[in-house]
Order: structure tokens, then C-alpha cells, then sequence
DNA sequence: TAGAACTTCTACCGTACGTAGTATGAGCCG
DNA sequence: CGGCTCATACTACGTACGGTAGAAGTTCTA
């Protein structure tokens, strides 16, 4: 599902052509496709028949998003995070450092 | 369905008195609970006649599961991570990075 | 204008969740 | 010990969503 996103703005016809090794109708990743849309992820536009479709948003900036998601869970915003920076690997911990330093 | 967490161990009898403003059956209660253990969430030990059931991870620890299940989802956890940083309050960015200098 | 390409509509299946009733088992009290 | 009460287990129904896809309709283009 994700898949599709990498490669920039396609139409169901590609979508199919790269993802031809699943086996699936080419209608079948055209309703993909539709509910994506339907649920705000891409944004399409008509090109002579076909339609065109775009991410709304950068994967890296989805994820962010689920991951506001799951904090909006909790109950004290601050000691999830927290546990969240106790749960990544020292590598991505120094990462993450990192960018909270770039943002001045 | 996650309110059941704060209150730590808990009967079916107790969940339903504590969220009887929803006006639920009990047996709803105990179908959510039964649930919830089959999904690994709780865990549950028989006292009597009646389950106590238990979390299995703090809401904190949940939440951290379930943004590293989002950051999975990233071609690029790096990355992904760095975006994830511009996306939060710079009070939060300030608890995020004192839990990092914490880790040593 | 006919055919190809593309879309839209509709559909079926499986899974999950919200909600709850019925049946069954366990413990306690007289 | 027998019955009452309480808790659970089993089953069920509706809704929603994702995966999968065919049939019907629309729009280019040669």
C-alpha cells in the first residue's frame, strides 16, 4: 500500500505496471487508489483520461503523524516521550539529538 | 477501551462500575476485557470466582510500541525521526532531548 | 464513430470492534 | 448437599475497513 508513495505522483496504470509481481487486476490497485484518496493520503488530478495521483504528504511527514497519533494517546504527553526516547536504539537516539539541535 | 488502563489491576465488575456513566452492559465489559487479553494488551489471573485483569505494559510503554510500530513503517528511520522532531511543541522537544542526555 | 483505455459502481470476503444476550460453571450459605 | 448468586464463556449481530476484482459507463483518439 505504502509502496506507492516512493515514486512520486503516478496513475493506476504505472501503480499496476510496478507492482505487476503481486498478481493483481489492475482494478484492484485503481479502488487502492480511490480510498487513498478517500482518506486524505493522496490527492489526484484528471490528465486527459487518466487520473494523476500525488501524496498529500511526504512519508517521512505521515509518520510523523501517526506517531502524533499514538502520543495523543497518552495521558502525559511529556513522560511518553520519554519512554519513547528510552525505546529507540543509541544510534537513532543520537539522531534525534541531532535534529532537536537543528531546530535552534 | 484504554481508560481500563489507569486504574491498574481490575474485575469485570469493577470496569463496569468504573464507566457505568456509559451505560453498557457488564457483559460488554467483559467481552472488551476478553479482548484486549487475546490482543496481548492485558493479562488476566483468576482470584476466586472472578479474572483480575492486569495490564501487560504501561499506556507509556504502549504508546512507545506503537510509534516505533509507525516509525517502522519509514524507508528511513533516521530521517523519519528528524521530521518527527519538527513536528513537536519545543516544550516537548526540551523534555525529548533531557530524556536523551538522560539515557548517558 | 468504433474501439481502446480509463474510471466508477458495486460486490464479496475476512477481520476487527462495539454491543449484548444466553448458557454454563463455580463458590457460598443455609 | 442443594440451591442461589455471580462471573465467565459462547455466540451473535451490526458496522466499518482493507484486499480483491468484475461489470458497466465514460472519454479519447485514430
Amino acid at each position: 500500500m505504502q509502496v506507492v508513495w516512493s515514486s512520486g505522483p503516478v496513475t493506476g496504470r504505472q501503480v499496476a505496471a510496478a507492482l505487476a509481481d503481486r498478481g493483481l487486476a489492475y482494478t484492484t490497485w485503481l479502488t487502492v487508489l480511490t480510498r487513498l484518496e478517500r482518506k486524505g493520503l493522496l490527492s489526484r488530478d484528471r490528465q486527459g483520461r487518466a487520473h494523476t495521483y500525488t501524496a498529500v504528504a511526504s512519508r517521512d511527514d505521515h509518520i510523523a503523524v501517526l506517531m502524533q497519533q499514538a502520543l495523543g494517546q497518552a495521558d502525559d504527553r511529556e513522560s511518553a516521550l520519554q519512554h519513547f526516547a528510552r525505546s529507540v536504539s543509541p544510534h537513532e537516539a543520537e539522531a534525534l539529538r541531532r535534529a532537536l539541535d537543528d531546530l535552534g
